[in-house]
DNA sequence: TTTTTGTGTAAGAAAATATAACATATTATT
DNA sequence: AATAATATGTTATATTTTCTTACACAAAAA
């Protein structure tokens, strides 16, 4: 449930990503530019890369290895994320808020202090546990 | 077990842990240049740091709150990692091999993929959900 | 009181990333 | 076949981010 904000938390930057995902920078904005990932970005304009992104990323190496082109695989993400249908929209009020990059991490923040109260002195474990089984 | 290579994998700039951690740079640093953290350099010399060392880096933060001085952090952690005893000494053939962080990444990425042959297609989920719960 | 500790701040250098433009091989289209 | 579109490489220049080093200083310790 909250670890959507720890998947969609903006936190590497794109020369990790290039190594993450052995993208060539220049693949990886083209794939931004065409609108396959969106990758938040610093006050400074540097981008940004969530786990999210990252994953969508290795997704896109795939099926363009598999001979997908862009515009296809533009189609497959779109078929996977059904937006709300138009018959059944969604009350402004119930929206979750929009929450701004620091935000965010002041989130993950406050939950891993959080979780070091219960962890850290007694099972001798670090608060980014949570991010892994 | 092998989220030990998550775990320990460099991923993030200083920026970004300033961020996650309310630390100055200077104060990053400083833990640092007194051996309490010891992030990973990129080739061009800019640290890196996995989600260890934030994790460390979040206790150390806690510790200082708590009037505890760098010494006694020092000590408190070294209290901490049972250094292979003098008398039990580890054969050189047993050990780890020290990977480099772009072996490490590899690794990463190697395990990434693997898991969205089984995810992907079926599941609709991304591979970097292994890194949540 | 003097020293040590922990942090702020500033300067200058170097690294990483940004955008834009041009080149080009491969694939589609006509 | 000729032409156009797609996807990526490369290069140039600008900007941001981080690095180290040095100096300052308040608070704590000796």
């Amino acid at each position: 449930m909250s670890s959507n904000i720890r998947r969609s938390m903006p936190l590497f930057p794109i020369g990790i990503v290039m190594q993450l995902t052995e993208l060539s920078a220049r693949q990886i904005r083209y794939y931004e530019e065409h609108g396959l990932i969106s990758p938040a970005r610093t006050e400074g304009n540097r981008r940004l890369f969530s786990f999210n992104d990252v994953d969508r990323l290795l997704e896109i190496k795939e099926l363009i290895e598999q001979g997908v082109n862009l515009a296809g695989i533009k189609q497959i993400f779109a078929a996977r994320q059904p937006t709300t249908p138009p018959d059944e929209p969604v009350a402004e009020k119930v929206k979750k808020p929009d929450l701004t990059d620091e935000e965010l991490r002041k989130l993950l923040r406050a939950e891993l202090i959080q979780a070091g109260r219960f962890n850290r002195a007694s099972l001798r474990q670090g608060d980014m546990a949570r991010f892994f089984h």
